[in-house]
RNA sequence: GGGGGGAUGUCCGAGUGGUUAAAGGAGACGGGCUGUAAACCCGUUGGCUCUGCCUACGCAGGUUCGAAUCCUGCUCCCCCCA
């Protein structure tokens, strides 16, 4: 297969057509690398799976020898890109842009390759602190009609949602950066499009060659349904622990594991296999690309041992029982303390038959017992949380 | 500068003087079913020293036997006209 339809693949979109094999070609004609693109928003440090759609595909490119381009955003993070949003963003300081950054970057390199030649970080800051005369030329480049035309904003503007000056001025700024770093192929999700190609615009006006661009499909969150997004509560972590990931990943509705495997470039048994094993081997396949075959096979054995055989994990945390051997412990006070609920989501629990003690259902009425009938044994909250009853202050 | 609309529980959103801890929905949590699928069904969803008490409807004060609901001031937000 050609390098071009390879990279193509899995993506939504690349503009224009034909455009990306152009540039392979003349890159190799030239001996030169392609400078590919990705610009990111240091606001959401945590990288979640849906972010790695995009880093893989520059991981691809890396294999093919081209050299990646992060723009951290640390300037345009002050405007907030609106992307997806119904509202403007806070803004947030600079040192926690900076630090936010640096955990991303250091994410990012559990998909990227970590190599100079292969690698640039830049912070878009250090071109778009500019005279205002600067600005004002950057501005020219496109019209307010233009700017309405992207989808977020003509829907804001058609809903009589405030967008703010500041805010039309992002596309033309994450645009700029493509003309800063003399940018080959810009990559992002489709929600990116609009921007992608406004970049285009601003490389033409500065007398640059045009950018390709790439689009990648959005990853559904394990609801499924919406966008995987940390707001959402619907993502896996890249540093969530393997056990975590691979519970969520087995979550995830039927439907959506198509997306999955192909997007996330995981080897895929097919649908001949039963849904089940499918999804099991898709979480195998997260669990291993982030943490190893082993913790893979590991964290399956534990979710069998979990929700198959119903089996009381062997490695519970402990919780330490305070009152002194034959006083009586309030459950609801335990259970609260135990498993950072209120007292009164406790007593809930308790009613609705949600607490076990070595697997065995509370009474709903048992509200106090003596210590010495809690001591050693596992406390169960719904079907996944567990703390090991360890008697005496000694114990914590 | 002028005019209008709005701020309710995690979120959305009803509610314009009294049986309102506040309809409905979403989400979440617990249970059932199961492939921990999803979907579906049932229940719960402010806190606590829990047959009761406390706190809550932007903030502060007031009217009233009684206010999320009325009045006054303040803060913030949105829209329209200029």
């Amino acid at each position: 297969m050609a390098p071009a339809d390879d990279l193509l693949r899995n993506a939504h979109q690349s503009l224009p057509e034909g455009g990306l094999a152009k540039k392979l070609e003349v890159a190799a004609k030239e001996g030169r690398q392609l400078r590919v693109k990705l610009g990111l928003d240091p606001t959401a440090p945590d990288i979640h799976l849906g972010h790695t759609v995009v880093l893989q595909k520059l991981r691809e490119f890396q294999d093919l020898g081209h050299r990646v381009v992060l723009i951290v955003g640390d300037y345009t993070a002050r405007v907030g890109d609106p992307s997806g949003r119904s509202s403007t963003r806070p803004v947030l300081s600079g040192e926690q842009i900076d630090a936010n950054a640096e955990t991303y970057r250091r994410q990012a390199f559990t998909v990227l390759r970590d190599d100079p030649e292969l690698l640039e970080v830049r912070r878009n800051g250090e071109w778009l602190d500019m005279p205002a005369a600067d600005l004002f030329a950057l501005a020219r480049v496109a019209t307010v009609a233009q700017i309405l035309e992207r989808d977020d904003f003509a829907k804001r503007f058609a809903a009589r949602q405030p967008i703010s000056v500041l805010e039309t001025l992002y596309p033309l700024l994450q645009g700029y950066d493509s003309v800063a770093i003399a940018s080959d192929v810009e990559l992002g999700g489709t929600d990116q499009t609009f921007n992608l190609l406004l970049g285009r615009d601003v490389q033409r006006a500065y007398g640059q060659p045009e950018q390709v661009i790439l689009t990648m499909p959005i990853l559904p969150g394990i609801d499924g349904t919406e966008k995987m997004s940390k707001s959402l509560g619907n993502h896996v972590g890249v540093t969530e622990p393997a056990d975590e990931q691979f519970g969520k990943t087995m979550r995830l509705p039927d439907d959506a594991m198509d997306a999955w495997f192909s997007l996330l470039s995981l080897p895929d048994p097919g649908t001949d296999a039963s849904p089940r094993d499918r999804k099991r081997a898709l979480a195998r396949g997260v669990v291993a690309r982030f943490h190893g075959d082993d913790a893979a096979r590991a964290a399956e054995q534990r979710f069998d041992a979990l929700f198959v055989s119903h089996a009381v994990p062997d490695d519970v945390e402990s919780f330490p029982l305070s009152p002194a051997p034959g006083e009586a412990v309030h459950l609801p006070a335990l259970i609260a303390e135990a498993f950072g609920r209120s007292r009164s989501d406790a007593r809930r629990l308790l009613e609705q038959g949600g607490v076990k003690l070595d697997g065995e259902v509370v009474a709903s009425d048992a509200y106090d017992l003596p210590a010495s009938e809690l001591d050693g044994r596992v406390l169960q909250v719904g079907k996944r949380h567990f703390r090991r009853l360890v008697a005496g202050p000694s114990a914590a």
